[in-house]
DNA sequence: CCTCCATCTCAAACCGTTTTGAAAATGAAT
DNA sequence: ATTCATTTTCAAAACGGTTTGAGATGGAGG
């Protein structure tokens, strides 16, 4: 491997003038910098990550944590995320490192990963109501990042959309077919976007003078089951009127709503409107589900470009509480949601 | 942060003496070693990792990759895999770097990740058949461990399982029992170890002197739904006659299988011998299946203090051809196998 | 008392960068 | 031609360890 000492020999430069050469400084002739450029792909130079670290201080390595579920139900989300933030980090020279993690302390493992003192900094997901990870990593010192929101006015760099409009926008287009009777199925309460879109969802609600019945939200794990039960319960159940349109959280629940409402002879959007945030998640393509799916619409994997971009400026001393993005998600109608059927519309809207 | 240089100049000693004290170099006396541990410890020292890798040329920092399957199913082997690996590995304080990867080139992430220089060597896993990355790796002169085997004689550095007596025990298990016409629910056929249990499945039926009908072996993804499905199709299908034991690849698989024969009204093992091979994963308990699963049983987290070990031994110049383990599974007979019904025993047991 | 051999310790080189502070070269203005 | 302000380049000092080759210290044996 050649290193810059190589290259400044063989052009009667000294290391110091080949480094500024290579890494864009204004002070740097333009001819030499060709002629260092030049040598320096010829000999096949390679800066020395190890050196550069020393001599910066910093690692180039950001970490993540991976929470595991008693039920070992790996986050398809958090493969996405992985995947795309890996890439965008290695665009930026910043390797990610995972660590899995079992236990119930939720901060330990990033003391355990601090010790081992590898790491520039953190991507964090998944944020719980309350969190206590921002504060604990701030009062470390610790640069990180936050893919969503934990709390209301945060002072930390984050990336999320706005998970209160996510449920706004599908309540106000049901709202505007007819609609009166919607239920929710929602991701689980112990996460904080729960939160967001069941307030979304209540808040969106009341504005239009519509009333929630008990137990038209219900949270559950993101699979197609979950979606299957909670769907089968009202629409078969004979406690209190069935919702004329659903919500779901994720397409993947979506999915078990239509597989229950094909299950009781419902059509979909004719007895039943159905739409779902999604995720957009490899794989998964509601725009192919019968009918095809009408969802609120935020790709995951778009967070990540930004996460890594927020990260790398915390790491360049930016301000963190400068560093927050809140994005709305989009929205695609298409064949599952409808008018309102006849006779169950809004008081007020009947002839 | 206190150095090496604060502890020399608190001690009135050189740095190499501190150095060499702290890392257990013989050449120290044991007072002066005393002496350095309680500075340090009162200094609240702690190595620079970057000055560490620069003066040795090595990362301590250790590569895996996870393959990502189109339809996503993430798996539980792998994580169970990881965090144990993680663990182990830090213990010997090397770190473990993940990346995931989607493409179809099987060496190209590998590829990619060494371009970033960040990494001493690589734990792989998953083998396929005749899997390219070992020759790979070698031709760049980077140490590797495999977690199973890909071919018939590694000259790397792995650790598995003997699969072909998986197979062969479970089979001989069940003719020993009387059981004739045994159906194996087998993992897919592009991971090494599926052709593994199937060669050693067959192998043993030979010996036995029973045949495989067709259809008798069947690869597929390692969930309950692939042992219901296959089941199902063996044992309610009226082509031919049924199984009278099956063999399964997980445990998941038999769980399926379980479903199948409950939903059929067949007793296990009164009509149906079901047996797995447990990698034990957490999570998952076949001891509490009803009725409690007969297994071939071999922890897949117990591979990774040997992988560990050996990854170490390897990057510390060991042979890697030396470096090769293949333990035997354990059986533990309980409650889902028995003998073959009456009638259906193999001819020459017939009375 | 001197020698010899361990045992222990040290100063210095080294790893390959980045960064600093100053010197040299260049060019324009006087 | 001299001066001054800019480029442009340089030597050397970090960064924080590891490793080398040699010197100091000590005790035992003569």
């Amino acid at each position: 491997m050649a290193t810059l000492k190589d290259i400044s020999a063989e052009l009667g430069l000294s290391v110091a003038t080949v480094s500024r050469a290579l890494n864009g400084f204004p002070e740097v002739g333009a001819k030499t910098r060709a002629r260092v450029q030049e040598a320096a792909a010829r000999l096949g130079y390679r800066p020395n990550r190890s050196a550069q670290r020393l001599a910066t201080g910093r690692s180039g390595v950001v970490g993540m944590i991976v929470k595991l579920r008693a039920d070992m139900s790996a986050d398809q989300t958090f493969f996405d995320v992985l995947t795309t933030l890996t890439a965008e980090l290695a665009a930026c020279d910043l390797d990610l490192v995972l660590s899995v993690d079992q236990g119930s302390d939720p901060t330990a493992p990033y003391a355990r990963m601090l010790e081992r003192d590898l790491l520039d900094g953190f991507v964090l997901n998944a944020p719980v109501p309350d969190d206590p990870r921002p504060s604990f990593l701030r009062s470390r010192g610790v640069p990180f990042v936050m893919h969503g929101q934990a709390h209301d006015a945060p002072d930390y760099a984050f990336f999320g959309i706005d998970n209160r409009a996510v449920s706004a926008d599908a309540v106000a287009l049901l709202t505007d077919l007819g609609h009166a009777r919607i239920a929710l199925v929602n991701g689980e309460a112990r996460f904080a976007f729960a939160g967001d879109r069941e307030a979304g969802f209540r808040a969106a609600m009341a504005a239009a003078g519509l009333a929630v019945p008990d137990g038209f939200v219900q949270g559950g794990a993101p699979t197609e089951s979950t979606g299957y039960t909670m769907a089968l319960a009202w629409l078969a159940g004979r406690a209190g009127p069935r919702p004329t349109a659903i919500l779901c959280a994720t397409t993947a629940m979506a999915q078990g709503v239509l597989r229950a409402a094909r299950d009781l002879r419902l059509s979909v959007p004719g007895d039943l409107s159905v739409i779902a945030h999604d995720d957009a998640l490899p794989g998964i393509g509601p725009a192919h589900f019968t009918p095809p799916l009408t969802v609120t619409h935020a790709p995951m994997r778009d967070a990540c470009a930004p996460l890594a971009r927020m990260l790398i400026d915390h790491l360049n001393g930016a301000d963190p509480a400068r560093l927050q993005t809140v994005i709305r998600a989009g929205l695609i109608v298409r064949a599952s949601t409808g008018p309102v059927p006849k006779g169950e519309e809004r008081p007020w809207q009947t002839p």
